[in-house]
DNA sequence: AATGCCTTACGCTTAAGCGA
DNA sequence: TCGCTTAAGCGTAAGGCATT
């Protein structure tokens, strides 16, 4: 049978359950399955292996006795689901982090955990990006220059995370940026990007009291576009953000750490109807 | 009006049935 | 045994009704 915990996204492990049992018994069907459950609808489970239909938490029983699921499997399964059909990016984040917990996962995704904190706190990255700027740093300074503040444990917590995800490295008695990739990771553990992002734009909104003007640029446009030119305004945006990250490649005297945001999201909803 | 859950309908493939 | 017909079963799409 398939390992559930090798899922992330219950309507992937449905899918290759499916697989599996088609592969194995050809008599077994949507049908089928519907059949057993008790379902009307013959095509039940594929509107929700489509992501076309949620399941309630009686389906899940349901899904569960179908599939043979034990207590554990069970239980992880009822979390994949509460995760996936969250409506709130704080619910998601909320059973993102009991699947974290989840002991069979943690064995399975030891670094899952890791991923999360990096993902979810706004200062990882900030850490980890100071350490690029051609000083003497150790926890204490860097927590004495970050703004807002973050205290000296809570980088050293994060510099360790780091070191565990192999984004920085020890090298001469001083940390450097290790050039590793961070992988998308699992799902649930990039679910954090969403808090991360709600993070950065609430540091913005501070920034406009709190950081001096010459400091800091706060600017927007309000424009009306055709849905055809949306594709080009975020390849626009992509380029922007390319152009900066060449810039700072190239700089030989980095000193600070900033921060710069886009965001593009409509202000009306109006659907084409020609 | 939109959403969610379920039923009904459609068109295709496969397998069973049957006469020659 | 062969070849045709027909029914059963399949996946997919559309429809419908209650709830929000």
């Amino acid at each position: 049978m398939i390992d559930i915990f090798k899922y992330t996204n219950y309507r992937e492990y449905l899918k290759a359950c499916y697989g599996f049992l088609k592969e194995n018994n050809s008599a077994f069907s949507y049908r089928y399955f519907s059949m057993k459950c008790g379902y009307k609808s013959p095509n039940f489970l594929k509107l929700v292996i489509d992501g076309k239909r949620n399941i309630s938490s009686q389906s899940i029983e349901k899904f569960t006795i179908f599939l043979k699921l034990n207590k554990n499997e069970a239980k992880y399964f009822s979390l994949l689901v509460e995760f996936n059909q969250a409506k709130s990016s704080a619910q998601k984040s909320q059973f993102a982090q009991e699947i974290l917990k989840h002991s069979t996962f943690k064995r399975l995704h030891p670094l899952g955990q890791d991923y999360f904190e990096y993902y979810s706190k706004w200062y990882f990255v900030a850490v980890r990006e100071i350490l690029a700027t051609k000083q003497k740093l150790d926890p204490k300074t860097i927590s004495a220059q970050l703004t807002p503040k973050v205290s000296e444990a809570e980088v050293e917590s994060a510099i360790e995370t780091l070191l565990r995800l192999g984004l920085i490295k020890k090298q001469d008695n001083r940390y450097v940026q290790a050039h590793q990739l961070v992988t998308t990771g699992d799902e649930v553990s990039s679910s954090a990007v969403a808090q991360y992002h709600k993070n950065m734009l609430d540091l913005a909104a501070k920034s406009i009291d709190n950081i001096p003007r010459e400091l800091r640029d706060i600017s927007s446009v309000t424009v009306s576009l055709g849905e055809e030119n949306i594709p080009r305004l975020k390849e626009l945006i992509q380029k922007f953000r390319k152009d900066v990250l060449e810039l700072s490649a190239q700089d030989q005297k980095k000193l600070n750490v900033y921060q710069l945001g886009i965001q593009m999201f409509p202000l009306s909803q109006c659907k084409d109807e020609s």
